[in-house]
Parts: C-alpha cells; structure tokens; sequence
DNA sequence: AGAGTATGAATGAATG
DNA sequence: CATTCATTCATACTCT
C-alpha cells in the first residue's frame, strides 16, 4: 500500500539484497508533487534531473523514474477509467452512453492519487543548500535551467518541456512549493502544521516534514 | 487487484483468448539467437523466413516478429546509453565511489537477461533436414574467426542482407549453433540432454534447442 | 503464514 | 527510430 505508514520499508540502509527499488517516502513525496503538478510525463532531460534530486534520499537510476512516471500515469489513467466506468453504470439500460471513453483525454477529475495523503500542500522550511534543489510551482525565480534547457513558456517554473499528456492534475492539490535539502544536513526542518504525512520511517532526518494542508 | 485472474502466460496450448503473441521460449531463443548473431534487423522477407521458422514452436505473425526485433533494438540500445552514462557518472561530483549513492552502480538496473543460470550447455540433436532449417553460426570459440578481425560473427552463414546498427551482441552467450526442426515432424526434435532447463515461462533466458556456452 | 494488494519492472504493440 | 500505452509478471508490504 502507499501509506507506508510506519514500519520497515527495508531500503538500502543496510541491505543485503536488493531486487527491486524501493522509494522512500520522500522520493514518492517528490515524485508525486512532481506528476500533481502537471509534469506527469517527464523528457528524459527532466527524468535524469530528478533522478539526482531523488538520489539525495536513496538510491535510485534513471530507468526507475523513468518506469515509475509510466506506470504512474498508467495507473492513474486506469483508475480513471475505472471510476467512471462505474459512474455510468448508473444508466445501464441506457444506450452508448460513455463507452467510448475518454481515451486518453479524460477530463481527470480530482480524487485520491496517492492513497491516504489526499489533497495536499507541501512545502518545506527552505533548504537552501542541497546540491540540487527543485522548486515546484512558485513564482519567480525562474529556474536557472542550465544548459539553458527550455525557456518554457509556462510561467511556472519547472521546465516542462514535455508533452504532457494527459489533463493533468488529478487532484485539486496545490503545491506551493518544495524543496529539498540534503539528508545529511537536516538543520532546519520544523514540523509546521497538521498532517505529517508518513514519512514515518523515514530514514532518520530531514525531510520527514512537510506541511500539508488539505484544501 | 492486478492478479488478472490467472496466471496465464502460455502457449497457444489450450487458449482461452489470446491477445498479444506470447513467444514460447524456443521462440525467444531463436530470436535471441539471430539478433545476437548480427541479424539486428532482417529485412523484410527475412522477417518472414525467420517468422516461418518461429511458427514451428507456435502461432506468430510477421508483425510479431517484425515489433520483436524493433523493440530489442530499441531496447538493446537505450540500455547500452544508460550503461554508458552511468559509467561516466564517475567523475562528476570529484569523488568518485563516495558519493554512495549510487550504488548499484547509479547504475539502472535493467536486468540482464542472462544471468542466473550460469553455465550451461544445451544442446540439441541436430535434426538436419527440417523445411527450412535456419542456421546460426557463430562467431565463437572456435577459431574459426580468421585474422580475428573486427570481423563480425558473421562469417557464418546468414544471410545477413540488413544493415546492423548495433554493437551487436550484448550478451556471453554465444550460440554455436542453432537448427530447428520442425515440432511436427518432430521425428527428431527431443530434448536431449537434461538441461533443458526451465523454459518454463522464462521470459528472458532462454533456451531451447541449441547449443550454447555461456563464456 | 497467508491472502490481498500496491507497485516496480518487462515487454508486446502501436503511433509519430 | 523514438516514445508511449496497455498488460502482465514479480515482489514488497499489510492486514487478518
């Protein structure tokens, strides 16, 4: 399940095998503002920039971010179907009514992505100094892209490049911001507010905070 | 949630619905055996020799070989760029290892198909006279490379009208031969020795008929 | 000690 | 050839 509340979530910490990646809780944090914020389809330029930002917190390569974007959008889309499907059901005797679905433009409509969080807002304390920090939705500050990459046009500020295909934002969530500061340097993060997600286990520090508002 | 029900996977056997084309193990082998081989990508009417060939061990059309093998380039050569990168992450922070991270390598994971059975030695009988009888020959210990040159395997004798774009032969394997025979006329098709390991539903190694060293 | 499920990974099939 | 979607396999995690 997501919640991952609580308990082992055995990561690389220590550990002897490792089959599969395992995300922490704060890479699903990231991942999931990310792909919240309408960036649910990632160039690959943009996949190997949050790869390293995800790496502060684990270890994790290109091709998992890359799997968990589609698998991510897959499901999201699949869901989605889902529910309406069901939705319809209420006028059975009907004819074509829905059917025909809304490939791949349904108009997604807001709902639990990420299991128990729900709409939510978060927004650390200011790293400052991480290595790499990534600023989701925000105002200025447009992002140095280095390399220039993108002007992109979208008054945001994440590069966006991609295509995004898919209506995005499922939730009326709003990010207001996020960053990320190293693991190691946990100084300042102070638990603000409510929620808290899981994180539980996180893996000692940081980042375990992140203010949430429901909205 | 996702079980779908039941575990299917197979053969043609006794199908229910088939959908997408589930390459037998054989299938796969051969495949495997002709891309490895430099045969990266047939032209057409190899594709329908090759898909001739496949047919013995079960039903599959020209497209299915035709997606086959633009997929396992596709695939063969992104996996070679992620190698790449992630042998050239070492030099980016200054300190190499350190950056524990990633471990793995910072590598991807993508599995590497042949891993686990280590050495083995299938080898099958030689059944000589099947309708068309494809055969591989490769490159392989055998001296037979002459001056060793950058020679492609391909002394051989396939036909080997494409282009290939590829490094080719990603894996140790080398198949030193290969005929199939066709099921039906089975006369003499059977699985000779032990090994024959698991065809089971191995997606990815394979093995079937022929006769390779793992090296 | 399993059953159930969420989800990472792999791959056939398109589409541009 | 690059990307993407759908399906499916395999496994980590949870709950009873």
């Amino acid at each position: 399940m997501e919640d991952s509340t609580s308990s082992n979530q055995s990561c690389e910490r220590n550990e002897p095998v490792r089959s599969r990646w395992n995300p922490k809780p704060e890479q699903i944090l990231i991942l999931e503002s990310i792909f919240n914020n309408g960036m649910v389809n990632p160039p690959k330029d943009e996949t190997v920039r949050i790869r390293k930002i995800l790496e502060q917190f684990g270890t994790v390569g290109d091709a998992n971010v890359f799997y968990w974007f589609q698998n991510r959008r897959s499901r999201s889309r699949r869901r989605q179907r889902q529910i309406q499907a069901s939705l319809s059901a209420v006028e059975v005797g009907g004819e074509q009514s829905a059917s025909a679905t809304s490939s791949r433009g349904g108009a997604i409509q807001f709902h639990t992505s990420t299991a128990n969080v729900g709409p939510l807002s978060i927004s650390f304390p200011m790293a400052a100094t991480a290595p790499s920090s990534y600023l989701l939705l925000g105002s200025s500050s447009s992002s140095s892209s280095p390399g220039g990459a993108v002007g992109n046009a979208n008054d945001g500020l994440f590069p966006f490049s991609g295509q995004m295909g898919l209506p995005q934002v499922e939730q009326n969530s709003s990010i207001s911001s996020i960053l990320c500061s190293s693991p190691t340097d946990n100084a300042n993060l102070h638990y603000q507010t409510g929620i808290n997600i899981a994180l539980a286990q996180v893996p000692k520090i940081i980042c375990a905070n992140i203010v949430l508002n429901y909205k």
